[in-house]
Order: structure tokens, then C-alpha cells, then sequence
DNA sequence: CTGAAAGCGCTAACAT
DNA sequence: ATGTTAGCGCTTTCAG
């Protein structure tokens, strides 16, 4: 899949090639042992702070494990405990700014706690998402947090996770039917929101471009955008409603299609940034002027939308927020060692900028 | 660190707590040995296709392995054959998209090859690579691909992978001294080919704006513009070369500063896009227009400089071409058990759009 | 407070 | 082609 051009580099110098350092030197609790003429176990004992270990003892075990250089081998402690304190983040795609600024921010909070991550792509294909869960227990990893492809509808797969007692917590996109923990957006507010601020500020024709992307989280977004037409008594009209790509130039498509109709709005709400970013692009190239002529409001806050112009109105979901839950629910799990159905709700916010 | 703001949410229903399921009915090759009857090395060895086992054997333990869902602990087999498949990747910061964009990819390729892959985040400090260096080698993993810090000067701490025969692939970001196998870009090229291309279309007084960061591949930048206004016989100011911050509000106030100037620039090369578009962001502010009055040129090809208007022209570094001789290097040296000390130079190239 | 014994699940090496 | 033996480095359990 990954095809590279290897015309476009050159190598510069190839300089030697040189025989593997010599292995077999590493240090291990017997080495330190054997060196103080003590037990391996004690060590243990002293450099894990449990059990009873004569504080002098101790000091001088801490010593001279720092002097050998000896490095624990997680290899070896996690196959011993039966279960690695590694994370896994499962994530559709990680480039897209709220997926990598999630799993950024969720791994500065695991590794505070003591935790490494793993990272898997799905590529929205389910196919994969199951691939990944059959790794990860290979793995033993300590627990997940995972949002699911647009495809994703059952969750049997991850309950294979349920077999093997590793906990998971759902984020952002999670199985339609699921009962595991999980932390989701209020979507339908959202839209609501931000239709709704769209009413605020004199716009009666509103318009809504979401992707084919069949998941829950597009759906709740569309019943917001509808309910709040409803609730202000303005016409819900289907040519106003689009459902097409996820990108910048599917956003000035449907844009342009939008615009060509006899009766065309003056706000458009779009399910991502990116997408409305394009509708802006598109806006400014038929010389529509925004927010005057057309109110634009996507979703995400990507700082994308700051590179744009006018800047672009959002509505915001707090991802150090839900990081902070995600990684509380799965911890209390861990440490527990129970399986939580917990779900939290987080509230959007709409950041006001200069689309509506 | 990571404050969060647990009012922003809500929780909206706290079903029930379970007891864990009972574990221990984990399968291992051992019960699918005892269910046919036969040694569980014979089992081993059919499973991963290696030495002799009868056809008709191994169809029925791989049948059985299934029926039963035994599934390998990676665990136990990476402890005993003292190294897991795992790849790690280490970066100062996973949310920039030149960073997430290389992982992406990156994860694809070492899936293809059967990998996992362990993320890093040095956040810029060499104190915390030094650390995550340590846990690598906890981890015994297969293989490091770093870009270090905006700090990192010496290669000491990764020596400590050598020492474990643990290869390790620099790519952008390298430590200014070392021989270590290294995928870098040509960014003295880069920034050169730039100026050139503001100087080609007639612009005559180009100032650079760069970080505080002292690494290499910054110092390299600046001394490339230098040089291709030498080529052209245009005086260099001072004032004219700023290092500051790394993002859009450092290029807006730095373009700031560089339009007050008494005799000041018709063309701006910025190190990085973000600070580009800083930059755009400012001059439109002060009704200058782009690129007539005012040339830009950033680096990165961030999606960001598709959304600004006009346009960013950028320098594109190939990441799908960095990712693949990254791999490509780590693998060789994984694969034969060896140090290489190999440079690969990527050459960038210019991405034309409308800002120059 | 410290030591001895045992074993996690898997695989290399050797024996049959 | 299959079985036997042994051990990776660590920790838990029990004994002293």
C-alpha cells in the first residue's frame, strides 16, 4: 500500500557495517545478588519497595543495581504478573487532529501513572479493529480505550477483551448497542447549539453537511440540527440536508451544490472543520461574504479553522476532559479489577470566532 | 499536569459494577496438546510452521488451537526469546502533523512487516528521552526510530541501546554529532530552494523567521537562505533573520516587527508552516496583499496551508519517503543483527501554490 | 528480615 | 516426525 518513491531520496555516504555488540551481558537481580552475596529475591524485594527488606540492605541493593547498570526486564516481570502495564489506544486514524490530540494528551496522562501506550489504526475497516483486539490480548495489555470505525455496529469483539478480563472504555465513537464504559460527546447538542446560534444571529435557511459515515455520532448530530429547526419553527428542507465525504474539497462540492439551489440557505452547520473549511473556501471564491451572506459552524476545533478566514465558529469537545475520564474509568477498572458500564456525557462548547 | 475540568461533564448513568470474570481459563498450548493428546512442543511447532511436523498434525492442531481459541501469548513468547516484535517511535510531540503524519504511516508499514509499534513523546526535553530510552530497553523492544529533541547535542543515552544490540534509525531530528543510521532532509536545499524561488519571481528583500530552537536542521535552514541571497548578491540584514516561538501568534507578531522596519521585506521564508501563516494571518490584518507585495514560503506541507488564503506555497519534506527508508533501515539492521551507520538525505521540494 | 523452591508459557537443542 | 529436558528473569509462597 505504502509506496515510496526511493527516486526522490539519495543516500549519502554508506559508511560500515559492524558485528552486533556482544550480548549476553546483561544485568539481571542475580548479578546484583550474586555480587552483594545475597539471595536474587531480596532484590527484588528491594528494588519494588515491597516485602521486608532491611533498610541498609535496601540502600545497598539500590546501589549497586545503579552501578551494574541493571535495567528490569519488563519481558520477564509482565510474563511473570501476567499482564503488561501497557495501554493500548485504538483510534481509526490517528492524523486527524482530534485523534492524535487525544492519544498526545492520553499518553502524557498513562505515563504520569506509570503506564506505556500502544497505538493502533483501524483505517475504519472493522476488519482490522478485530485483527487489533486479537494482538492486544496477546499483548495482556493492562487495558483499552478505543473509538470505533464508522462501520463498527456490534461490539462482539471486544468482548473477547471482556474474556480475558482486560478492561476497555469507549471514547468519542463507540458500538451502537454497547453497555461498556464509555465517554461520548452530547452530539445532539451540539447541533442544537450551534443551529440554534446560527437563529440567534438572523438565519432562517440553515443547511447541514454530514459524511456517509453511518456511526451514532452523525446521527445524533442530525436529529440536533433538526430538532432545533423544529423547535424555531423553520422548514426542514432535504435538499439541505448532505451527506457525502470527510474532506476539505467534498466540503466545497457540496457547497457549490448547495448554493446552486433556487432556494439556498444562509447557514451552513458542517459535521467536521475540515468539511466546513472547504465550504468556506468555496463561499469566498463566489464572492458570498461570511458571515453576512452565510453563516458557517463545523465541528472539532481543529486549529485548522484558525487558519482560515474568517476564522472559523465551532463547536468544541474537551478532549483533556475526556481524557481525564476516559483514562479515570479505565484505571478504576484496572485497579479494581471489575468491569465498570459507566457513560459519561460531555458537554460541547461552541467556540465563537467569525463564521456566524 | 493535565487539569481537567470534571464540571464540563456530566455522568449520565452508572449502571453496575461486576466481579471480573473468572480468569485462569486462559488456553496455552499446553491444553491443546492435552485435548489431542500429543506434546504441547509439537504443538508449538505446528503453530508457527517452523521444523518437522506431519501435515496432517499440524491441520488438526491449528483446527483445535481454534476450536478451543488458544491465543499465543506474546508474553511468554517475546520474555523467552529475550525480544519482542515491537517497534518503538519516539518524537518531541505527537500533535504537530508532520509528526502524526510519520507515525501514521510509519504504523502502517511495520503492521505490513508484522510489527507493533510503541509511542513516545519526548515533549522537547532530553531528560524525558533519556527516560523513555531506558524503558525501551525494559521493554527489550526490536527497534527505535527517533526524531530528538529541540536540545538533544549528544547520542549518549541512546549508546545504551547499542549496548543492548537494540538498532535505532534517526529521521529529521538527529543528534548534531552522531554516526547512528540517520534519515534526514536536505534542509539546506530546502530553505535555499525557497529563497531562490521568491528572488525568481522578483522579490528582492527576504527575511527568515525561525525558532529559538539551536538544532541542526534550523541552523541548516538559515544557513541555505544565507547562502542563496549570497548567490544572488543581496546583502544580508540582521534584522531582517528572527528566531522566536513555533506558532501562529510568534509569525503574526514577528511579521509584525519585520513590517515595521524602516526598510522592510517583500518576501518572508518561515521555518515552519504555522508560523507562515502567522504571518499571512498579520499581513492580511495590515491590508498588505500576498504575493504581491509580499512573498511567503513555509515547511512542512501541513494541510493547515490549504486552508489559509491564499494558499501557502510550503517546502514538502516526502514523509511516505522518510517513513519507508526509516523502516526500511531499521529493518536491515534487525534482520542481520547489526549496526549500520548509514545517511539517507531526503531532497525536498518546493510545493507551489499561492503565496509566491 | 532473608532464603529456598517453584513455576508462569514458551521455545531451542537434543534425543528418540 | 514427535517427545524430553531445561531454562529465560522474575515474583509469589512458604520456611527459616
Amino acid at each position: 500500500m505504502m509506496t515510496v518513491n526511493y527516486l526522490e531520496c539519495s543516500r549519502e555516504h554508506f559508511i560500515f557495517i559492524r558485528p552486533k555488540t556482544v550480548m549476553g551481558d546483561t544485568i539481571t537481580i542475580k548479578d546484583v545478588a550474586r555480587e552483594l552475596g545475597i539471595h536474587h529475591v531480596t532484590v527484588s524485594r528491594a528494588l519494588r519497595n515491597t516485602g521486608a527488606v532491611k533498610e541498609e540492605t535496601r540502600v545497598l541493593i539500590k546501589k549497586k543495581a545503579l552501578e551494574l547498570g541493571y535495567k528490569p526486564n519488563r519481558l520477564a516481570r509482565d510474563f511473570r504478573n501476567k499482564r503488561s502495564n501497557v495501554l493500548a489506544v485504538v483510534v481509526p486514524d490517528l492524523r486527524p487532529y482530534f485523534f492524535s490530540k487525544f492519544v498526545s494528551d492520553f499518553m502524557e496522562t498513562a505515563k504520569e501513572a506509570g503506564y506505556s501506550v500502544m497505538i493502533f489504526q483501524s483505517g475504519e475497516k472493522p476488519g482490522m479493529e478485530k485483527d487489533i483486539i486479537d494482538s492486544l490480548i496477546g499483548y495482556r495489555v493492562a487495558g483499552v480505550v478505543a473509538s470505533v470505525t464508522k462501520d463498527t455496529v456490534q461490539e462482539s469483539h471486544f468482548d473477547l477483551l471482556k474474556e480475558e478480563g482486560i478492561p476497555y472504555v469507549f471514547f468519542d465513537r463507540a458500538p451502537e448497542e454497547t453497555q461498556a464504559s464509555q465517554v461520548l460527546v452530547d452530539n445532539f447538542k451540539g447541533a442544537y447549539d450551534a443551529v440554534t446560534a446560527m437563529i440567534a444571529s438572523g438565519k432562517k435557511r440553515i443547511a447541514y453537511i454530514s459524511t456517509h459515515y453511518r456511526h451514532q455520532i452523525f446521527r445524533d448530530r442530525l436529529a440536533g440540527y433538526k430538532q432545533a429547526l423544529r423547535d424555531h419553527k423553520i422548514e426542514i428542507s432535504p435538499d439541505w440536508i448532505i451527506e457525502g465525504g470527510f474532506f476539505m474539497k467534498d466540503g466545497m462540492e457540496h457547497a457549490k451544490q448547495l448554493m446552486q439551489l433556487e432556494h439556498c440557505p444562509d447557514g451552513i452547520l458542517a459535521v467536521r472543520d475540515e468539511i466546513a473549511i472547504g465550504v468556506i473556501k468555496y463561499l469566498k471564491t463566489s464572492a458570498y461574504s461570511i458571515p453576512e451572506d452565510i453563516a458557517v459552524i463545523g465541528f472539532d476545533n481543529d486549529p485548522m479553522g484558525i487558519a482560515c478566514e474568517p476564522e472559523l465558529t465551532t463547536v468544541q469537545q474537551s478532549i483533556p476532559c475526556m481524557v481525564g475520564n476516559s483514562f479515570e474509568l479505565l484505571l478504576q477498572q484496572i485497579k479494581q479489577s471489575t468491569i465498570l458500564f459507566d457513560k459519561k456525557i460531555i458537554e460541547p462548547k461552541i467556540i465563537y470566532r467569525g463564521t456566524v
